[in-house]
DNA sequence: ATGAAAGCGCTAACAG
DNA sequence: CTGTTAGCGCTTTCAT
């Protein structure tokens, strides 16, 4: 900029002026510095703007783990949202690590990102690390995997409902017996899918077992004891269930993979119906009856939200939490029995 | 750090220098500021570091889509290299757009971004805008989809060898009427596995035939245009193939769910074999012969060849192409004819 | 061992 | 309509 002063004779700040087109300088000038400013291909520091301005026009995300489809969906509606509203996105993953957690978060909040989008990790109990930053000013809004012990805006999916709904499709469709997969972690998520699985069978006078609910450790990327579990469960086990609920996308598809490697088929032997994104659930064999999250609205909403708690200057005290709906997506995983 | 000044009675630079860890400053002193600063939790401002240093400790992607697991893959593969350095990692998408390329890079290098990681979009054949930062001094990196009208460091797999290897296998499983299912974008990925193809063909006495290869807009994303090619070359066409070799991931699973929709099994009817990142290659129906691309490592070879051109002072003229070996899976797509 | 001062590139209040 | 000046938060040379 500097340079463009100087080779125009003008001093900087009216430069600086013409560029941001300023009111406050001449059309002629203007036209000058634009002119000489494109010709020589001039770009703003950005790193400078954000220290003088002190906001970087960026946002930061912190999920569990780009490699999964419905976290790749939900950044891409980050992204298409901020992008157009002039945004940019920094975004570091947890590996579902409370430590890489906070670690991150802070990370981005020192890099003066102007607001954060996170999913907490499963790991994550104590979310001090956010009370904090948001008392300094940090605009966060929370998505997926929230936390209640924070006001802020939240975007979520129902998921006592898509539970619920699902757990109520098998019994309709004949399966009594009615095995939930779902995750050791003690979060929301788990919770409400727990609690829509436990409500459906209730409302059709189902007996809840204790020993048809399987918990899994590493959201079942831990493929020998999603094995172990599932043989205990359908092969060694005294009540053998009809009809699986998986909770999870990988819990889901591991156990696809498990059943097949068991011989055990599906929906004859068993039925099989599963929380996941994957774009493949028609190809699949059989073809998969899912419960599919909004990924890419969740991430637009999430990101409308912070972009305007960014904007609006005086502090905000009353926050929203958007619930969208999931979907049943029936296949032949769950055919009548 | 001027409030930490103030309260310890110091001089900014001397807080500095302790912050630092100078051997010009008495270790009472660090001790003093080292101290306060943690108790009062500071964090120096990065965007003031780089503005003054010159570099963010920050590298830019450019991907196509993140949606794609061969490239949230290479993603990972470059976080996990780039966050044990000390760099963050700055992502954006071009959707396979040229436009947005050139929009995303210049955004990326105007952030003062230390580094360039990309993988061209499928439209981009000029590279002026990449040649012209190279130019002024930024390292760039390319992966994936490269140039070679650039001279930098790349890193690519071997596509010539995957779909060879892909071709002979079909050939030697009893296949002979092999079309190849390709993108009609033309770039270096694309024309490398057609020759691989072609060259398995013709060294196993196998004519090459025109008609059996067939080019598809948007990477296969248009689900009707994969029909109706598929059902020419397959129901209405005169010379039928009898196996399919797909050279790009969606393609090959748009083929699998185009295929049951058309009643033809495979393999009986035919053999299909593709390239694709799926981890649920195992539970697709039937279970997918597939040619698989090293991602992960791919994103961290490039990596560590980003930082090291980051770090050397002096310009480097010495540039170096890493091949990385595709994986052949076989599976049940492909049994013996 | 510590501090004063300049400056990274830009913006904005204020003056003219 | 244009210019002067100060300052965003930090680092670094040079002086003390």
């Amino acid at each position: 900029m500097n340079d463009i002063a100087r080779a125009l004779d003008l001093s900087a700040s009216t430069v600086s002026k013409a560029l941001s087109n300023s009111y406050e300088i001449s059309e002629k000038t203007k036209k000058l510095v634009l002119d000489y400013a494109k010709a020589n291909n001039y770009r703003p520091n950005l790193i400078a703007q954000s220290l003088k301005q002190g906001h970087s026009n960026s946002i930061g995300i912190v999920v569990a783990s780009i490699d999964n489809l419905f976290f790749s969906q939900v950044i891409n509606g980050i992204e298409s949202i901020a992008h157009s509203e002039g945004y940019n996105v920094i975004f570091t993953q947890t590996h579902e690590s409370y430590d890489l957690e906070v670690k991150n978060v802070n990370h981005l909040a020192h890099r003066s990102v102007d607001g954060l989008l996170i999913s907490l990790s499963t790991e994550t109990t104590n979310i001090d690390h956010l009370k904090k930053l948001q008392q300094q000013g940090l605009p966060i809004v929370f998505f997926d995997k929230v936390s209640y012990e924070i006001d802020t805006h939240k975007v979520i999916v129902d998921n006592f409902k898509g539970a619920y709904e699902a757990t109520t499709h098998l019994i309709k469709t004949g399966y009594k017996n009615i095995a939930h997969l779902t995750s050791i972690a003690d979060t929301y998520v788990t919770r409400e899918r727990l609690a829509g699985y436990v409500q459906a069978l209730k409302d059709n006078d189902v007996p809840v077992k204790e020993e048809f609910i399987k918990y899994f450790s590493k959201g079942g990327r831990d493929v020998e004891e999603v094995k172990s579990i599932l043989t205990e469960l359908l092969l060694t086990g005294n009540a053998k269930p009809d009809a699986l609920l998986s909770a999870f996308d990988k819990i889901t598809t591991t156990t696809l993979g498990i059943l097949h490697q068991l011989k055990i088929k599906i929906p004859q032997h068993i039925a099989l119906l599963g929380f996941t994104n994957t774009v493949l659930a028609d190809v699949l064999n059989p073809s998969l009856s899912t419960v599919y999250q909004p990924g890419f609205e969740m991430g637009q909403e999430a990101t409308k939200m912070l972009i305007s708690l960014i904007k609006t200057k005086r502090p905000v005290t009353e926050f929203e939490t958007i619930v969208l709906p999931t979907q049943l997506f029936l296949r032949n995983s769950t055919l009548k029995k």
